[in-house]
DNA sequence: GATGAATGAGTGTTCATTCAT
DNA sequence: CATGAATGAACACTCATTCAT
């Protein structure tokens, strides 16, 4: 049996991500494969033959949020209120990027560039439920017009990045949420859900 | 006399600073000073001391633009209706960041951060402008309730992000600005000011 | 039994062999070791097993050509006419070289040098062989004084390796080859065969 | 004056060049731009500055024996006997080739393959000298039919490389070179120059 | 003031070889 | 016998910064 090679193989990946993702939450986002890979106690070598390159390191740390993510936006596509269904999309969004800030650099880049395959899929999906949620909202006159999915993927990584820049950014969060949802909601709709 | 001199000086620093705009025209930001010089036909040195960090010359570049922002926070700032003001100011600070990256990005750091002195005095000088119309907006019950000079700050920041990472930036600026100002708008005050 | 065992050693050293040569046939001879075996769809270590050096990599890849060149070396050796004999043992390790660059690369390296058996062995018929022309040769007044064994060696590896610099090597080979009869032929003795 | 700053230059320079010399010298041909800093005890950035390329090294240590070859091949071009100017071309390049292997690299690689300046040009002239005594050569009868200066610029290049890997090089040249020669000269010519 | 050569730490990447399974 | 993960030395190349002239 291959298992307990493969499990060593697995421990070292994730030494490797462990590692990496302590860098992360120093603030450090360059992600070095050289300097993760001393700092993992782990050859070079083993760093890129499991992450072949910064982006893929990246992708594989984002991945677990970017799952989590995943479930909550289909929570929200099949909330009933397209209003409310829009709200928990963004805050999902929104919070997964101030939470796992590798995700938000993954949300922030062209879907094309370098991305690993799992990467692709999964934008593909976000993609998909987005676009669910934000057609019932535009149905139901909710959504100001214009905007394009496209659009609020990119006002929510902008309200990502104006959380980030600030000093207490999960102090502030909240009301920048509100400012996005306020903002992209249709004129004259009223800034709570119809009852 | 050191006339002859400082008149040297100063071309040699112009020469540095045209050549690092044209290459953030080109869409490189890094501003590698030994490229900047090689390109400039000038000493390493020579950019070392006009400009002594990275910072430094960001901030040299950011400058022209930057101080035609103060002039047009200015004339915001003069605006008899509150909500037209925090239009026009809000726009202008958007618009500068696209039009100058530079300038977006000595916006979004921490004005502590390294500032050279006339950057910190521009910063003063914007954030009391942006006050005067804050508070009189905020007067006019029209700005969302829990919205700092800070705060202002970060989302039009986050805006111009967000537009950066659209394909056609200059196609979305409007539409962004127009989230924004929704969003910043007190609930219940309607989108457009009163007449 | 071991056959079935061994029918597998056999068919991986054999695909080893065939991606090694695919590799050559581009023209590249560098023969990584882990290359090969990945795009062999075999394990680095089974490559080693087979091959433990580069060196015996290459000379599995040349054994082939080598063979049909001792085949060519007997023939020749057996010519009635000394000079015949001669002409058709240097043809055939020009051709057998610019045919197959890893003869090539064997043949101009020290024989000494972490050969293998087989190998070793090859060179040794060779010699033998090209002796015995050489022998008849010289004994018929018809090369050049002077000339040894390993002087023919190295001066028809040389004449491959002019030809292998040449644009179009195969448009260059006869004359070349023309070129290095009447070179090592004894002064004074024409440029053909006596009838 | 910068003459001292461009002695310390020149002197670095020097350096790099002796100890690279060292390693030709000791059969190293690879000159790895980090292995000779070291030894020469100056920074990377040194060799990097004065040599951007291992080619560039190259050429630059093939650069004097180029030069006197370039002289001698002159002289050849001026010698009244067509087959003497031959004879002392070819040799030359020979000789040149064998005491300084650089020039051997240099010349059996294809013109424009990252060439620098000074090496293009003077292979240009190189070829122009070997245009005029191949042409007096060819209009006496006395080269084989066929032979291009191209092929002659491979044959002595094969010459050489079967001189290199002879036991003892220096002791075969002269009789490598006769066979070239006669190898090279019209067929019913003769070996020895009309007298 | 200006120059630009020099530095060398830093970063990215490859690859031959070993060895536990 | 086969596997392929792991290793880490080795190599290529960059660039911010210093400093002698």
């Amino acid at each position: 049996m291959t298992t307990t090679l493969r499990a060593d193989a697995a421990r070292n990946r994730d030494r490797v991500l462990a590692t990496a993702r302590a860098l992360v939450a120093e603030g450090d986002l360059s992600l070095q494969l050289n300097d993760i890979a001393r700092r993992a106690g782990v050859g070079v070598g083993t760093v890129y033959r499991h992450f072949p390159t910064r982006r893929a390191l990246l992708e594989a740390l984002a991945a677990d949020a970017f799952a989590a993510l995943l479930d909550q936006a289909q929570a929200a596509s099949r909330d009933d209120d397209p209003w409310a269904g829009l709200q928990r999309l963004l805050r999902s969004i929104l919070l997964g990027q101030l939470t796992e800030p590798t995700l938000a650099e993954v949300l922030s880049t062209s879907p094309d560039e370098d991305a690993t395959a799992p990467t692709t899929t999964r934008r593909g999906e976000l993609a998909a439920l987005a676009a669910t949620v934000l057609e019932r909202a535009t149905r139901a006159g909710q959504l100001r017009p214009g905007l394009t999915l496209d659009d609020l993927q990119h006002l929510v990584c902008g309200t990502a990045f104006a959380a980030r820049i600030a000093d207490a950014p999960d102090d502030r969060v909240e009301l920048y949420l509100a400012v996005l949802l306020a903002g992209v909601r249709a004129p004259g709709q009223g800034s709570s859900p119809p009852a």
